[in-house]
DNA sequence: ATCGTTATGTGGATGGCGTACACTTTCGAT
DNA sequence: ATCGAAAGTGTACGCCATCCACATAACGAT
């Protein structure tokens, strides 16, 4: 018979070489498929080609492999956003290009949420127990998380003269949870089966609506 | 010696009674709990007295429980906002009426999140696997689920001459996306740790964003 | 080059979970 | 009184996270 248990995982080398990023790649992976819920630690380990107990050399438990997923994934959303702000075509006008910078940074949360929509859920499900701080740390090319790339577009458009000043205090939560919002009602809401022309439409209103409702 | 394994439960009937009625109530506290992962099968048995086995006569899987869980969830959301809507003092100005109606809706939302948050997480969770309808079809004591409730107001503003009516199709959508993104960052988001106060005020000003963006 | 030390994987076990199948108890219509 | 369907129980399987003891290979001091 073929060995029904092939327990031990066949590996030319004893040690792995990198489990701990091999573990989170695979955990990425499963994220990717189906969010949070899917990162089982039993699965990565399989994955990366070694025993179940091997994870524990490297994470404590399925959470904090859980939470480097999540780290990973925010830092994803950082970079499609720095994406869509990179392939900004220069406008004359600086407070249009601060708009542009705006727009750019919900855009591309929102294809992002398309896109992804196992990270996205998985960035921002629940940590189960840590505190935390307010905002994520993990940043992304730039060195910056989302939440600082929007608050960099808003101060941008601060000095176009667009925003008053005294409304640029917590507008990021503002614009943040409009954006959000939408991305999460989208992907697994009540607006999942909404066609993705509708939803770029709605998404596009949804900016102008921040876009006023702000300045 | 204590019997350690008390398999049977000990009830004075072999019948419940109304064994579906004690799950999805067992089932809504460990939501209110823990969320939609704290929604366990078992658990749920156990405190309905009932051995495991026995919820399958009535739901054909955990998914099914949890589903009827999200429906009383929702329903709870849409009592909280009725009442919020009924605790509205009648203003004279038939817009200014309006757009209190649309306040309360928010505030109402927002409140039964922070009351509320595992509820709130259970009744916007991803349903696995049914497609399901755009919108829910659950409804709170008035016969109408949060999002009718929301429509409802918009109407007003419609009326009462707010809101101009090209831009009423999807305004649902935009208000709704504001707000329960907001409630999102909030309850298990990067926003966990703002102070009540500090909520309180940012959702004022989320709300005041929306009136103007939308308007 | 040799030899511990220690990091890294393995094996085996425990207890919780969802769920399938077969059995038993009870209720209600006849 | 009888019998069939409805509701609960028992047993079992496979999957999961995690604990403990053990094995092995890589590395650094000698």
């Amino acid at each position: 018979m073929s060995p029904t248990k092939a327990r031990a995982p066949k590996r030319s080398t004893y040690r792995h070489g990198d489990l701990r990023q091999a573990l989170l790649d695979a955990g990425l992976e499963l994220a990717r498929g189906g969010g949070p819920d899917a990162v089982v630690l039993r699965e990565a380990t399989r994955r990366a080609g070694v025993v179940p107990n091997a994870a524990y050399r490297h994470y404590a438990s399925r959470h904090e492999l859980l939470q480097a997923v999540r780290s990973a994934a925010l830092a994803a959303l950082a970079v499609a956003i720095e994406n869509e702000l990179a392939g900004l075509r220069r406008a004359g006008n600086p407070a249009a290009r601060a708009r542009a910078c705006l727009r750019a940074v919900g855009t591309g949360y929102l294809r992002f949420a398309q896109a992804e929509p196992g990270l996205l859920r998985t960035a921002f499900s629940v940590p189960d127990d840590l505190p935390g701080s307010a905002v994520p740390e993990k940043a992304g090319s730039s060195g910056l998380n989302p939440f600082q790339l929007l608050g960099a577009a808003l101060d941008g458009l601060v000095d176009a003269g667009v925003l008053p000043p005294e409304r640029r205090l917590g507008a990021e939560y503002l614009a943040w949870s409009a954006v959000h919002g939408f991305a999460m009602l989208v992907i697994d809401g009540p607006l999942r089966t909404l066609s993705p022309p509708q939803i770029r439409a709605i998404g596009q209103r949804l900016l102008d609506m921040v876009e006023k409702g702000l300045t």
